[in-house]
DNA sequence: CATGAATGAGGGTTCATTCAT
DNA sequence: GATGAATGAACCCTCATTCAT
C-alpha cells in the first residue's frame, strides 16, 4: 500500500473511534508507521486528508451506484434498498463524516463547496429515479410538489439514518441497517401504484 | 441578568457561530464580560456548560410542549406541527447541539446518558400521541410495527430536518421550516382516517 | 471551636494527608465549613497558616518537655526516650512539616528565622541534657567534640526518624517508632558509665 | 550536549535552586534555550523529567560505588567513608530530591515505586559491607539485632546529612560534609573490634 | 465576623506545522 | 520520499487573593 493510502487508511479508522477533533497528526502519521513530516509530504494539512476523504467516499459510491443499476432496473423498489444499503456502508465506513458534517463544512469553505455539489447530484438521482418508477408505472403518478417532499424525505433517511441509530445509543448492525430499510419501504409503499 | 446565565447565553451563541471546538473557554469570559477564572467559578469545565445548555434546552422544551398540549388537542395533526415547530425553535436556539450530537455525545459519557434518557422519553411521547390520534380516529386503525415505524420516521425528520437544512447550504427560515412541517404532513396524510 | 482553630486544625490535616502544594486556601475553608473571605480575615495569607502551625508545635512541645522533665529527672536515658517519644508524636502530628521543611523554609524567610530560633534552642536543651548526665555520672565523661557529635547525632535520629520511616515506605506505628527509640537507646548505650 | 541533557541539566540547576514548585516547564525551556513544545517532545511532562533525574542519580551512583570498591577494600572503614562522601556528593547535585523527597514520592507512585527499590539495595549493600567487617575482623561480633539498628544508623545519616546542615541554616562545604564524615566515624568506633 | 462572587496572572500541556538533514 | 527534532501560539484550567455587601 503506497504512503498515501496508508495515511487516508488510517486516518479514516481514527477519525471513526475518537473524532476528528482527538485525532492527530502526530497520531495518524504514528499509527501509520510514518514520520509527521513525511505524512506533510503527502497532505498539505489536516483538513486536506480530510477533504480527500470525502473524495474517496465519493469516488467509491460512484462506482457502486453504477453496480447497483446495472443489477437492478432503476426505478425499482429493489434499486432504491439496494442503493439504501450501499449508502449505509459508506456512511458507516467513513461515519465521521457524516457526525460533524456540519462542524467540519462550517470550517472548510472548499469542503462545503465540494460537499454541496455532490449533494445535489445524489439529490438529482433520487428525484429521477423515483420519477422513472413513476413513468414506467411502479408507482402512481404524483404532483410535482408531492414528488420533491418524497424525494427529500427519501434523502433525509438515507443522510440520517446512521446518525439517527447512534444518537439513539443503538449498535449499527445488519438488523438496525435492516430497520432503515423498512423505514424506506414503508415511506415508498404509500405511493405504490394500485 | 445573573453571570451564570450570562455565560450560557454567550457560550450558546458562540457555539452557534463557530462551533465548540473553535469557541475557547476564555473567548466565552472575554465575551461575557468576566475573567476566566470567574467563569471556572460558575462551571467545572467547557463539557459542563454544554451539560448546563442541554438541560436548558430540554427544560425549555418540557414547558413549551406543555404549552402546545393546553392549546391543541392531544392527537391531532395541529398539535403534531405545532410541536414540530416547537422543536424546530429549539434546534435552532441551540443549534451546534444537534450539530455536533454525536461528536459530543461520543467524548462526554455523562451527557451521553442524560440525552439518550431524555431522548427515549421524546420518542414515548411521539408513540403516544399517534397512539391517541389513532384511537381518537383521526389515523386510521395501524398495526404495531407500523405505527413503530412512523413514530421514528416522525422523530427522525423532527431531529434532522435543520441538520438537512444545514448540509444542503439552504437558510434557515420561516419558509424553509414550513417545508418541514409539509413534510412531516405529506407523511401523515397516509395515515388518516379517510 | 473558635474560627481560626477551625482553620488551623483543617489546614493541619489536610497538609498531611496531601501536601501544602496540593491543599488550596479555598479547599481549607470548604472543609472547615467557612467561607475563603473568612478565612483571609483570620490570616494574612496561605504561609501565615503555616507559620502559625509552626508556632503550635513548638508550643505544645515547650509544655509538653515540661511535663516530661517534671516526671523523670534530666539526664537519664529515660528521660531522653520520653523527650524523643513526645517530638516524635508531634512529628507526626505535624508531619507535612517535615516533610517539605527545606522547602518551606526556601520561600519563606520569616519562617526560616523562626525555625532556626527554635531548633538552636532545641540543640541547646539536648546538648545540656546530654552534659547533665555526664556530670551527674549516668554517662561516661566526654571530650567537647564527642559530646557535640553525640548531640548532633541524637537531634538529627530524633529530626529525620519519622522521614526515615516514611521515605522507607514503612507504617508509622507504636512498633516503628519504638524502633526509633531503640536506634537512640543503642548510640547511647555506646557511653553509659559502667 | 543533547537537548534532553540540557533539559535535564537545567531542571536539575532550577530545581535545586528554587524547588520544584517554584520551576515551572516553561521556565526549563526557556533557561534551557528550547521551546515549551520541545521540552514537552522529550518529556511526557515535570515529573517525567524529575524521574529521568533520579534515574541518572542512581546510574551514577552505581559506578561511582563500584570505583570506591576497587580503590578501598570492601568492609574497611576508609571504604565507609568514601561511600558516604560519594553519596553526599550526589545528595548535594541532586539535593532538590532529598529535599522534597516525601512530597515528591507522595504525589508520583511511579517515583514511589522506583525510589522504594533503590533504597532497599542501598539498605542492603550497606548491610552486607558492614556484615563483611565484621567477618574480616575489622569490626567485633554483634549481634543480629545490633547489626540491623546500626545499619539503619548509618543508612540514617547518610540520607539525611545535608537535609540536617540546610534545616540548620548551614552552608555546605567541605568542611561540613567532613563533619558528616566524623559523626559516621564516631558511631563505628564504638564497634570497632578490641 | 462572615460571605462568596470575582480577579487575572500564570501553570502545565497540546498540536498543527516546519525544516534541516 | 522520508525523518524527527523543533516551534510557538494557544488551550484549558488553577488558585491565592480581594472586596463589595
Amino acid at each position: 500500500m503506497k504512503t498515501k493510502d496508508k495515511i487516508m487508511e488510517t486516518a479514516r479508522r481514527l477519525f471513526n473511534e475518537r473524532g476528528t477533533r482527538h485525532v492527530t497528526t502526530n497520531h495518524i502519521a504514528e499509527q501509520a508507521g510514518i514520520s509527521p513530516g513525511n505524512l506533510y509530504y503527502h497532505f498539505r494539512n489536516k483538513e486536506d486528508i480530510i477533504r480527500a476523504l470525502f473524495e474517496q467516499l465519493t469516488a467509491y459510491g460512484v462506482v457502486e451506484y453504477q453496480k447497483v443499476l446495472q443489477q437492478y432496473p432503476p426505478g425499482t423498489l429493489e434499486s432504491m434498498e439496494q442503493t439504501f444499503a450501499m449508502i449505509q456502508t459508506f456512511n458507516w465506513r467513513y461515519r465521521f463524516f457524516k457526525r460533524e458534517l456540519t462542524a467540519l463544512i462550517m470550517n472548510d469553505p472548499q469542503l462545503k463547496a465540494r460537499f454541496h455539489e455532490v449533494n445535489q447530484m445524489q439529490l438529482g438521482m433520487i428525484h429521477q429515479s423515483i420519477r422513472q418508477a413513476m413513468e414506467q408505472g411502479f408507482l402512481r403518478p404524483l404532483d410535482n410538489k408531492t414528488l420533491d417532499l418524497l424525494t427529500e424525505e427519501v434523502w433525509l433517511v438515507t443522510l440520517f439514518w446512521l446518525n439517527y441509530l447512534e444518537v439513539g445509543g443503538e449498535e449499527v448492525n445488519e438488523q438496525t441497517l435492516d430497520r432503515g430499510s423498512e423505514m424506506l419501504r414503508n415511506i415508498m409503499v404509500n405511493y405504490l401504484a394500485n
